[in-house]
DNA sequence: CGTCTATTTGAATGTACTCAAAAGCGGTGG
DNA sequence: CCACCGCTTTTGAGTACATTCAAATAGACG
């Protein structure tokens, strides 16, 4: 597998060696996921954290009514998991969903310590990893609590305008907090602006 | 000011000798807040993170209509300030506000640096604080996206049976996304079961 | 081509919103 | 101690937006 991108995702935030690199990819794996197939089920313990180097996914959670509800895509270059679970032990909350076939570099729960120790920059390459995903979170609670579904809509295709040749409408609707009649609404109305 | 709690904080998560607890505390500075003094205003750089030792803050959010929205209440030994803001450098989201006088110990963002250096066990400390952020604001994304509003509050008064006595009704409304008027209905509604 | 799923459309319903006003509560000064 | 003021909470009426349920149309895939 072509570990370039993975390398120079790291290397935009912590300077590493050749031989460090090289220290790392015996503590991490590559994975294929055909469509459809998920890296965690809910229930499950998440026990890795995927690095995305080909394709898109979705992590999602079903509700006691049976509703899924998509927490977030993961695109190239992305970081996918159900974080609280590879982090506590717990259970998973979400299933990490292959939206096509899949190319990931995952990286196991059981060699963060060995991962820490034998490469201490990475505990801050993770930090960074982390802060950014708290960033975006508290970003997209903010657009649900302040911003109409249709501001919501518009500002996910300006952010990613190419999302919908990859990903499903109803798909886009859960992840926008709306049901998928309301999202083809929005966009009828748009469209004959 | 007492130190105490902010050192059995740390020593939950990691080891610190007494030593290097007296140079933490010469990278940190306590703060006093009196209610409504805030911590940092929107539109300005967040220059520090604060460990609440006394009172409780809120970080609200004011959108385009001027209307509030409450991101987060800080209780004590939390910490508490406008991560994006701090870590980036761009302006402030939010403003920090306290709810009631305050005593806080704050952490400067230009002594980060020098903290990771002197102290590195902090990295690990603080990549376990934004853990932790994360999963907590990932958890209330989802209670918003799949919850009713009734079961949010109900969620909350759970996680905090106590929260009424300290925080204004119109504060837990805006928390929780809805008007003061659709909290004061649901709360009749439940009284009336 | 046929089947299965996704998307669109329609109609009725519901939840929370806005605007407006009344009631309640807490603190301050006379 | 009471009267007043400002702010919070409650209540009411009308409205907007998204939901649910149902059905029709469109697309994708074997």
């Amino acid at each position: 597998m072509d570990t370039t991108s993975y390398r120079k995702h790291i290397e935009k935030r912590i300077p590493i060696t050749d031989e460090e690199f090289n220290t790392l990819l015996t503590l991490v794996k590559p994975l294929s996921l055909k469509k459809k197939e998920a890296l965690v089920h809910a229930g499950e313990l998440c026990e890795y954290q995927g690095y995305i180097v080909k394709g898109c996914m979705r992590s999602y959670l079903t509700d006691q009514k049976g509703t899924e509800h998509v927490i977030q895509f993961g695109f190239e270059d992305w970081y996918i998991g159900d974080m609280m679970s590879f982090l506590t032990g717990k259970p998973a909350d979400y299933t990490v969903e292959a939206l096509e076939n899949c190319e990931l570099i995952v990286f196991h729960r059981n060699q963060a310590d060995e991962l820490y120790e034998k490469l201490p920059g990475m505990e801050r390459y993770f930090r960074i990893m982390i802060q950014n995903a708290f960033i975006a979170m508290q970003a997209r609670l903010i657009s649900t609590m302040s911003q109409s579904a249709e501001q919501r809509y518009l500002a996910l295709l300006e952010k990613f305008p190419k999302i919908e040749l990859q990903i499903a409408q109803h798909h886009i609707a859960s992840y926008l907090g709306i049901t998928p009649e309301a999202l083809s609404r929005i966009r009828r109305k748009l469209v004959q602006k």
